[in-house]
DNA sequence: TATGAATGAGAATTCATTCAT
DNA sequence: GATGAATGAATTCTCATTCAT
């Protein structure tokens, strides 16, 4: 819902409605209509990280880490329209609910994966010339525009993961060693 | 106001005083609170796609104008935290106010940045095999991500400045031909 | 609960928690929030009046039966500030609760007290001059006064019965006959 | 408003039809429903302050500045059942109110009284032997009492100035030294 | 008897917008 | 053009009460 009508367009009524429970019953649940959505985003990003490092224990190479963390942005929202618009567009409403919220989680995703580059530039795969956690936040920025106008276009099936590849393509010859 | 508490949280009352002038008279000027927020979108994505195209007609080689669209960009927010917030934050208030407003002046300047992609492409400077509004895409998503984690941290002065280098320099050593 | 938060402020739940039962086995109990006040309110007042009547049996002249309703007035409250916020504060929370439920029970005991004056009148101990009613109202108010004022305050111990005795001596002098 | 339905039951939009304005209009002149009562007992308070204080100095012995005291009070509410309700009734709705915001100005008028008293012990017309303020607070007591069995009762027009004398003769035979 | 999760009616308050001056 | 007092629609959240277990 917050998705197809914006965070604030929404009312809590709507989503109970939505959820087949009284109006009451989310106030059960979530503490404020701002938890809703700060619990949506927080389960997802939750799920990304623990998936992820899942994901990364079975990648031995540099290369492979970094594929395996643009497969995983991208493929947790592709599919899911509404969850991508809600992450890269609604979630941004107010600057209070990003950095109260939203920025000790989003930190620890940004933290992992710098921890790839960094490993990747110890290991001389990577280029040592540039701040890991620079590169996270273009990787992570990169990942989350291509979400985000994906979302807002016409949101292809399988667009998202084609999109991976390539992006994946760019930035790994950008950041491999010469 | 916008950036410092949030498109929602700002009362038209309070950007009227912060204007100094009467609530009223902020409606002879703007139609609504929408209004204030887009204009402030278009006023400065119309400063940036006239003053890169004034800075790309003097920049002959695909990698000078790449350089020139990434410092561009970034160099718009130096200084400007509250407009980076305003930006990469606030704007992004609903989906409505995207698609309807803010998604076509943006294409405009997605479209600016594939144009720079794609002739590089044709005059063999750039790979070939990835698509140019893609790579656009992720031009801009890895910019407004180094801005926005900018804005919500520190956002230390020539912060986003040295990390431009940094960026052009991982972004343009994918793109190039080998 | 009432008298620290007022009836208003303090939720049934919370009544149930501090009773250590479930909400709902309060309405196994009372009909209402409100009748848990008024069966409060009830229990004293009835109690206060039966106390009352057999203390009255023990009390010969006039002079010692005012003393007495005096007495036994600030006594009931002695020690229980909450009790006396509740039965001179929150008690008062509606009209319709007072003229409904409290009103007749509170008339009673105008009722014994006005009783007390019109009989020390007939034997000549108390002027005549006055209504007998109207010195019941009197007396009532100024006991409720003096424990109202004590509740808010510093309720200090043994504050009323010190003053009591005062109250005492100035009515007394005030209704005895010349 | 208050005094026919109860502070609680009162609508605040009912109180803005009355009034003629808008619900919103309330909220320019009083901060909350609350502050709506409280303004109401405080203007009260004030008035009756200031009146006093003007009678008080037109009157020499401590006789008839009792008998003043009294009079004002009664006075207030003479004909104003309504507003008698709301002083003596549906202001002690919460604790907090009374104590937060009607005490500080209560203590005020409790104190005029006490210092009538007071004089009046010191040029002998008084008995010495209770204290001023324990005084104070059975008058107002005595005459709130009155009060709220005339608003609770059936009002008569004229009832409480003849109460007036009836309890002024009272305490004032009580509290003459002998 | 006791429970406590679910209910949903209800109300205070906010604030974008208007328009008489 | 500018003002700012007045508007009133709109919405979150609370909490007394119920009832299946």
């Amino acid at each position: 819902m917050f998705a197809r009508k914006g965070f604030y367009a929404t009312k809590v009524s709507e989503v109970a409605k939505a959820a087949g429970v009284a109006d009451g019953t989310i106030y059960l649940y979530f503490k404020s209509k701002d938890d809703l959505l700060v619990s949506l985003f927080e389960d997802r990003i939750m799920l990304l990280l623990a998936t992820l490092e899942r994901a990364l224990a079975l990648r031995p190479t540099p290369q492979e880490r970094l594929r395996c963390v643009i497969e995983m942005q991208l493929g947790l929202l592709e599919g899911e329209r509404d969850l991508a618009e809600v992450i890269t567009v609604n979630l941004r409403q107010s600057t209070r609910l990003m950095k109260q919220y939203a920025a000790p989680k989003f930190m620890l995703y940004l933290d992992t994966i710098a921890r790839v580059i960094a490993e990747g530039q110890k290991s001389g795969a990577f280029r040592p010339d540039v701040s890991p956690h620079l590169v996270a936040r273009t990787i992570f920025g990169a990942l989350d525009g291509i979400a985000m106008t994906w979302a807002l276009g016409k949101a292809e099936a399988g667009g998202l993961s084609r999109a991976a590849t390539q992006v994946a393509d760019v930035l790994l010859s950008g950041l491999l060693a010469k």
